[in-house]
DNA sequence: CACTTGACCTGTCCGC
DNA sequence: TGCGGACAGGTCAAGT
């Protein structure tokens, strides 16, 4: 679920509700959710103070007093929630709608106790990965050192051509998805990317012409844009920082999961293909193989 | 080497 | 209603 637009929603909200507070307590219920050892855990990450929040494709990265940084990544179904020791919303017998239901739930991998509130890391599919690491070598850190360019930074059009170039065999989805030729696209994002740029998803890479490719990088950070505006996306599980449930696919998808409906372009019906091994959404009349 | 598939997990939905 | 199978937003290891 959260690609680039939805991590950076979290890491935006949480920004607000989290910087300055202590961590006070850590408590795995799902060991493999959190990569450290306990030794760390208590010296490293007990007692550290939250400093700053930060985000590199689909990665959050809480940065820690002492030197450490938390790197974590939501996979498909991972949310961090902040409740507050103050906060009414949750209060039982007020259920809302618009919001994640009581915490912790049955999905709660990890719980941080921070003064004023508690974080909670939940993950139905039980996917999502936090580790720890020297906030100095995040860089060279395994789940950032390889990542291409972002979308949305302008510069990164020359190293996003030279990447894809060299993967001529793949279809363009295939090349959307590699966080190595371009980082924090996902499914949905992939297939909105196509969508606006009017590329038929199996398209190889090498029957682009640089200027499809300069047209599919723009279209990515239209896509990408359009997802911050509106706090990200959401099907089942994505929720914002503060529990609020996000919004992207109820009023701006333009393909994925249309099937069936009438392409907002042109009004031919949206279909669904298999591509790279994952559900496409295409409109056949805008996004044809040449 | 380049690329695709299966595994990791749990939940939901659909057809029988 | 119950049951089996397919599928779900991501990524890595294993397989072709």
């Amino acid at each position: 679920m959260p690609e680039l637009p939805e991590v950076e929603t979290i890491r935006r909200g949480l920004t607000d509700l989290i910087v300055g507070r202590r961590i006070l307590n850590m408590d795995c219920a799902w060991r493999k959710s959190f990569q450290a050892t306990d030794a760390e855990i208590s010296q490293l990450v007990v007692g550290a103070q939250v400093i700053s929040l930060d985000r590199r494709a689909k990665m959050l990265i809480i940065h820690l007093s002492g030197g450490n940084s938390l790197l974590i990544h939501l996979r498909m179904t991972g949310q961090l929630v902040w409740r507050g020791d103050d906060d009414a919303r949750w209060a039982a017998g007020h259920p809302n709608d618009s919001m994640v239901g009581d915490l912790p739930d049955r999905t709660t991998r990890v719980t941080f106790t921070l003064t004023g509130g508690k974080l909670y890391f939940n993950d139905q599919r039980k996917f999502g990965r936090i580790r720890l690491t020297p906030t100095v070598a995040i860089d060279a850190d395994p789940w950032v050192q390889s990542l291409g360019p972002e979308p949305l930074d302008a510069t990164g059009y020359v190293d996003f051509v030279q990447r894809i170039r060299h993967h001529g065999g793949m279809s363009i989805k295939a090349a959307l998805l590699d966080q190595q030729i371009v980082a924090g696209l996902g499914n949905i994002y992939a297939d909105e990317t196509l969508w606006l740029a009017q590329v038929h998803p199996e398209t190889r890479v090498r029957s682009l012409t640089d200027s499809e490719l300069q047209n599919i990088w723009s279209a990515a950070g239209q896509a990408l844009n359009l997802g911050l505006k509106s706090g990200g996306s959401t099907l089942k599980n994505y929720v914002q920082a503060d529990g609020t449930k996000g919004n992207y696919l109820d009023k701006f998808a333009n393909a994925y999961g249309r099937v069936g409906q009438p392409c907002h372009r042109c009004g031919t019906e949206m279909i669904k293909l298999k591509v790279a091994g994952r559900g496409t959404y295409i409109c056949p009349n805008c996004q044809r193989l040449v």
